[in-house]
DNA sequence: AACTATTTATAAGA
DNA sequence: TTCTTATAAATAGTT
């Protein structure tokens, strides 16, 4: 998109680098942001220049709703765990989980079936189809299930952290309204900053 | 860049907006990775649809560099931090890092000589095991890249806690020792359970 | 999933 | 950095 055609490689001249860094960061940002906007989903993008730099970009601050429809759809799993095997009813979205299943029977069949050994190259490409589909997912799924937990903990540390603060800054009224500012303070972490610390900088935050 | 302008808000179409999403999220994942290499740039990209599914770009370690300052920054937290730059000390498994390289750099050689079109099959089948050692190697590095996130943020988690239960006994204290418990209670979150909540219970827990 | 008319992004230049 | 402009790229609507 400019006067010549560039070529997927790192731009060696630093100077025009920065400028190109610039203006497709600007560029990824506003997309991102259309994106999230337009069709109604979540985004989240971070950019580290070489040099430490962050840049970041996070659509709606919702991310934790969604983690909380993930977190009560668990606690219905909880409670409602009877039949093990009546997979349909744990899962309103069927469709991908529905297609889980599949694969798991296709292959079941498919090993239970005549002697791998035997098989011929088209049997074994069919195969071969149906294994890497299952990796697909399974990889897919697991990688959804592990952001997931990591958005979940950023939230529980972010929902600590308040907590903390507030405490903090009771204690700090309460030995402020009074003359024993002495009493318990071996109790306490923070005895050189009684008021809320300087925190650092939020902690990388990939989400909100 | 279409036959109309479209204007910054949800589609409320349901099939055209699933339509966009899979066009922009795809030019998204492109760009993101455009700027990660011409820049030299580290880029993380999530994007949650709104049944949940998870789609992302990383570019190299970005995840893991997160982690590194992350953990680096826990430490001076809990201690007194000295070295945070010291990456090397992070990664005793120099191993690893050492074949990454190597993979990274037969692919680089494969791609750059004789044509890729014109090799012959035990060459494409030499390729084949290249690619898919450094995909494994790849995706076996991100998972743990991933889990050590994880595990992380549950000590992060954990040290909140231990801080705030700290935090809470004291202000017991203090209140037990004087006669003035209503003082400033207006400011606690937590008028009614001033002893460690019953906490939910833990998030998704993939891990010990 | 392909096709194209348009809009949008951006590489170079100033 | 910022603006301009020629051109490459993305994509909205269509088939």
């Amino acid at each position: 998109m400019g006067r010549k055609k560039v070529l997927l490689k790192r731009i060696e001249d630093k100077s025009s680098r920065q400028v190109t860094f610039s203006k497709r960061r600007n560029g990824l940002m506003k997309k991102a942001r259309e994106l999230s906007i337009l069709c109604d989903v979540q985004v989240a993008l971070i950019v580290f220049s070489s040099r430490g730099k962050l840049y970041e970009y996070c659509s709606g601050n919702s991310l934790g709703k969604i983690l909380e429809h993930h977190r009560s759809r668990l606690k219905g799993e909880m409670k409602a765990s009877e039949g093990l095997n009546d997979i349909e009813s744990y899962h309103p979205e069927s469709a991908s989980q529905q297609s889980h299943v599949e694969i798991l029977k296709l292959v079941q069949k498919q090993l239970e079936g005549p002697n791998i050994e035997q098989l011929n190259v088209t049997d074994l490409a069919q195969l071969e189809t149906q294994f890497n589909a299952a990796l697909t997912y399974t990889r897919s799924r697991k990688t959804q299930l592990m952001m997931e937990s990591i958005i979940s903990l950023h939230e529980k540390e972010r929902m600590l952290r308040e907590e903390n603060e507030l405490l903090e800054r009771e204690i700090a009224s309460m030995k402020n309204s009074e003359g024993r500012t002495e009493v318990l303070m071996g109790l306490s972490m923070h005895e050189n900053s009684p008021l809320p610390h300087p925190r650092q900088p939020e902690t990388l935050s990939l989400l909100p």
